[in-house]
RNA sequence: GGGCCGGUAGCUCAGUUGGUUAGAGCACACCCUUGAUAAGGGUGGGGUCGAAAGUUCGAGUCUUUCUCGGCCCA
């Protein structure tokens, strides 16, 4: 039998996808044909989904972690458009800042250039610069993914048109009186001169000296302890002089002790915590009998004398009750400069004692600072210590090895230094309020995103929106010389926003402001404020200059997607600016990501050596194969990627493509599209009316799925669907038939049609995935569609008629009758009996009446592929169904390869060998 | 150090309000096929559910402790 009669499968389809080459033809398809300018005319007046980008840093090629994150957008982006949605996606780029900043002073430092010497707004430019190159690098980057966006149009938070805006939110803050200068300890690096916002601290090991230091009481409701000495523990000896409180615990015990001292203090009556008192004894190599105990409450009232109170320091030093006070470490008791802790300023101000500046820019003792003034404060620790010894109030003093802050980029420890900062109070309008109340109003995809972001906002202090920088937006403001007063006024705000909508910010450093203030007041009465906004401002603003500027979008935002670190990052700075401003958050949603780990669940480190760039997986897999990986991942935890998990998932691949492979060859490549609604249900045979069941049951779960963005179990379900229902079940049945039938009689069209049916959903549900190959197969069948994509085209609706439940019923069964039937086969298989399935005959029988009734009309012969299939009824069975399974006896039929004694049914007229 | 989240077969994931011998696909092994062929089919092995203790008639599911990992904070 020559081959030519049967019907063989024939398709230009390639088995071997050859991704990495094959994926850029369709990238520059999109581009030449304009695919993200047709999605937006054609759904033009369709409900929109706006998914707003949160802007990556501009500055280093992109890692596993910016591909997840765009990659899922973009599948997002992708369903909602095939849902019927107008679905924009416009990328941004955040591009102010430290880092930026450092690189720029990283290559003046190579070629020996000075930064003092070079003017800001030319320093301003080569950040500019620098950070437009990024955005030119990462956009190619992201675009190689697959991801569809307004590439051309995108968003900076450095356009003129985002700082003008800027300037105007802060505008905001400031005529409502929540933006104020306050006065606070901040992390403060005096390498860089600078405070650091919380993203740009670094903890790392840290060598401190440390030190039992004592003050004098001078007066308290505990007679007893008049004239004895409080111990307090510090590693930090620079911060003694500016000492201003003591802190205790009101409900630990306390304990007057004597102490074996040898004459380091003034007296040999120490009080401490009991709990600590073992420690403390240990540490400072002293023996300590207790005197008296007593409670911590009873401090109360209690006055110290500083121990410099002799050479200058001759204040008091109150006692005040402090829940931070624990008895992990030190004395029980904690020394409180208020100057230089976040805890002790708070204590401090909620008792009437201000914080001064007691440290200038570059770390020395300003003159509030007696006897140390202008020394370093990296350099006092000795004379401090020195001075304790000399006044008599040193215990003991030693060196400890603990996680210290340093900054991020000089490595320099850090301090906490009072210094005149802008902060946006969450309290003074009830900022914190509002957020809260904003949380509650979203959705959270996971939903225990809600509880990470409220906590965080529930304890969080003021936002501190002030750098002492220059690469960023200027803070808007102006000082009367006059009276100090702060001007508030929305002309000038909008006066200064026209002005950087033309030219930009750099306008800002010119020596002459007289145009930024206009005509209503003189530049001579005011001083400019120096400073920048934290780039945290700019990127929580980027809905007021994005989402709310552009036609195109909607505001506020349908989800904000980003890792989950961005809890405490954009989404949180998002939704306090909005909240601020406009009084609820500028997102319907919130979708978060874990992070990108390596195959063991380890992070990814240049150390580790277990880094795997996307660029490597993009020029071995292909986009395609990296998409897969993050739609079956579990983005509500890490997610772990390694080479054996790609190999895993370009195997599930490869199924796929070949499910479509088989599809696309029986029809050879010819598809023509089928109105759905138009099949004739009743007109078709039992399998394939089960075959359009399960569609319709697919395609159920499928919106489930992707509306609860449950994406690792939808592509599960569409996965399983290949392999275990398609090719295995329903391709394997009916190869006979495609292969031997006429190839226009009615049982082979109708197979035809579902094959047709199956190729159009499951080539729409895998496009958000598999953007690339599903655009490969769209053009396969659609030639003279030459401007047309994938990319276009929405969900198949299923008739509801297609759900047939007792269909369902009824084919569960049969497959359960197919399973056994596979088992006795395979055990003739194993006797080497029979070889393929066609060899041989099986003996059905069934137990159960109602089994039997259902199985009865079935062709067994065709549903388990073998030669023959009888069935009968048998009660007496053990089992509730049995297989008997035996040789097919006579010749094979040269067509459809079935063994008989009888001329073969089908193809009796052919020549039987 | 603190807060939050997580640890189910080699891998990716399911496991309802605690209820029979813990599931799926992939991978693996063996077999078949050679008319989806660098494809396809069948059968099968594989898990003390991170560890321990507790509550319960009964725990992958609840509690506690520990451990490992991640994020955030200090």
């Amino acid at each position: 039998m020559s081959k030519e009669h049967l019907n063989l499968p024939k398709t230009a389809f390639s088995m071997k996808a050859n991704l990495p080459n094959n994926e850029p033809e369709y990238l520059k398809f999109w581009e030449k044909i304009n695919l993200y300018k047709k999605l937006r005319s054609q759904s033009k007046g369709k409900e929109k989904f706006v998914l707003h980008d949160g802007p990556p840093y501009a500055n280093g090629n992109i890692h596993m972690g910016t591909a997840l994150n765009k990659i899922l957008k973009d599948i997002i982006i992708k369903f909602h458009q095939m849902d019927g949605k107008d679905s924009v996606y416009v990328p941004g780029w955040d591009c102010h800042g430290l880092p930026i900043e450092w690189k720029i002073e990283e290559q003046y430092k190579k070629n020996k250039k000075n930064k003092n010497d070079v003017p800001i707004i030319e320093f301003r430019k080569e950040c500019r610069d620098f950070a437009s190159k990024w955005i030119e690098i990462h956009k190619d980057q992201f675009k190689r993914l697959g991801v569809i966006g307004d590439w051309e149009n995108y968003y900076s938070t450095m356009s003129f048109d985002a700082e003008a805006q800027i300037v105007r939110e802060l505008g905001k803050f400031l005529k409502e009186g929540s933006l104020f200068k306050g006065y606070k300890p901040v992390l403060w690096s005096t390498v860089e001169k600078t405070a650091l916002a919380d993203a740009e601290v670094e903890y790392q090991d840290h060598v401190s000296d440390t030190i039992y230091a004592a003050f004098l009481v001078k007066s308290s409701n505990i007679k007893e302890i008049i004239g004895s000495n409080i111990i307090i523990w510090t590693t930090t000896p620079w911060t003694i002089p500016a000492n201003k409180a003591l802190a205790y615990n009101q409900s630990l015990d306390y304990v007057l002790c004597e102490i074996d001292t040898k004459d380091k203090l003034q007296n040999k009556k120490i009080i401490i915590a009991r709990e600590l008192l073992e420690s403390v004894s240990k540490d400072t190599e002293c023996k300590i009998n207790i005197l008296s105990e007593f409670k911590g409450k009873e401090f109360a009232g209690t006055i110290c004398n500083h121990p410099f109170h002799k050479i200058g320091y001759d204040y008091d030093v109150p006692m005040l009750e402090a829940r931070f006070v624990t008895t992990e470490q030190g004395t029980g008791i904690v020394h409180c400069a208020p100057s230089h802790g976040p805890d002790d300023f708070n204590l401090c101000i909620n008792n009437g004692i201000k914080a001064v500046e007691t440290v200038d820019d570059d770390g020395r003792y300003t003159k509030h600072i007696p006897i140390f003034e202008g020394t370093h404060i990296f350099k006092a620790n000795t004379i401090v210590i020195e001075k304790l010894k000399e006044t008599k109030t040193l215990l003991s003093n030693g060196k400890l090895t603990h996680s210290y802050p340093h900054s991020w980029r000089s490595k320099a420890p850090l301090v906490h230094r009072a210094t005149p900062q802008w902060f946006i109070s969450m309290e003074s309008h009830k900022l914190r309020d509002k957020a809260l109340k904003a949380i509650d109003d979203t959705t959270f995809y996971p939903a225990k995103g809600k509880e990470r972001i409220k906590s965080m906002i529930e304890t969080r202090p003021d936002w501190c929106v002030s750098r002492q920088r220059v690469w960023g937006v200027p803070l808007p403001i102006f000082t009367s010389k006059k009276n100090g007063e702060i001007l508030i006024d929305d002309e000038v705000f909008e006066n200064i926003a026209k002005i950087y909508e033309i030219e930009g910010s750099d306008c800002w450093f010119e020596e002459n402001f007289q145009r930024l203030l206009g005509d209503k007041y003189k530049a001579a009465d005011f001083t400019k404020s120096s400073d920048i906004v934290e780039v945290w401002f700019d990127s929580g603003s980027t809905h007021s200059f994005v989402l709310e500027k552009r036609e195109d979008l909607k505001w506020p935002a349908s989800m904000y997607l980003e890792g989950s670190d961005q809890h405490r990052g954009w989404f949180h700075s998002s939704l306090l600016e909005s909240c601020g401003t406009r009084g609820r958050a500028p997102f319907e949603s919130i979708l978060s990501h874990g992070f990108v780990v390596d195959g063991k669940g380890l992070k990814m480190s240049k150390s580790t050596g277990n880094v795997i760039a996307p660029e490597d997986i993009l020029k071995k897999y292909g986009a395609d194969i990296l998409r897969i990986w993050v739609a079956s991942s579990n983005y509500a935890e890490d997610l772990r990627i390694d080479y054996s998990i790609l190999d895993q998932h370009s195997e599930s691949y490869r199924k796929i493509r070949n499910t479509f492979r088989y599809l696309l060859g029986n029809m050879q490549d010819d598809y023509t599209k089928i109105d759905f609604e138009k099949i004739d249900l009743n007109d078709l045979p039992e399998l394939e009316k089960y075959m359009l069941h399960r569609i319709y049951m697919i395609n159920k779960s499928f919106n489930e799925y992707f509306k609860s963005y449950n994406f690792h179990n939808l592509y599960k379900e569409l996965l399983n669907f290949c392999t275990v229902e398609l090719s295995a079940f329903y391709f394997d049945i009916r190869k006979d038939l495609l292969y031997c039938d006429p190839k226009d009689s009615k049982k082979r069209s109708d197979c035809i049609i579902t094959l047709k049916v199956i190729l159009e959903c499951l080539l729409k549900w895998f496009a958000p995935i598999l953007s690339f190959t599903t655009e490969e197969i769209y053009h396969l069948i659609n030639k003279e569609d030459k401007e047309g994509s994938i990319h276009l085209q929405k969900f198949a609706k299923i008739p509801d008629q297609w759900k047939n439940e007792e269909l369902n019923n009824k084919w569960e069964k049969i497959k359960l009758i197919r399973d056994e039937a596979n088992i006795s086969i395979e055990s003739k298989r194993a006797e080497k009996i029979i070889g393929s399935s066609l060899e041989a005959n099986i003996e059905i029988k069934i137990k159960n009446q109602d089994m039997y009734n259902i199985a009865q009309n079935q062709d067994f012969s065709e549903i388990c592929i073998t030669s023959s299939a009888t069935i009968s009824n048998d009660n007496n069975l053990e089992k509730d169904i049995e297989v008997n399974c035996s040789k097919a006896e006579g010749s094979k039929c040269p067509v459809c390869w079935k063994i008989s004694k009888e001329i073969c049914e089908k193809h009796g007229h052919l020549t039987v060998q």
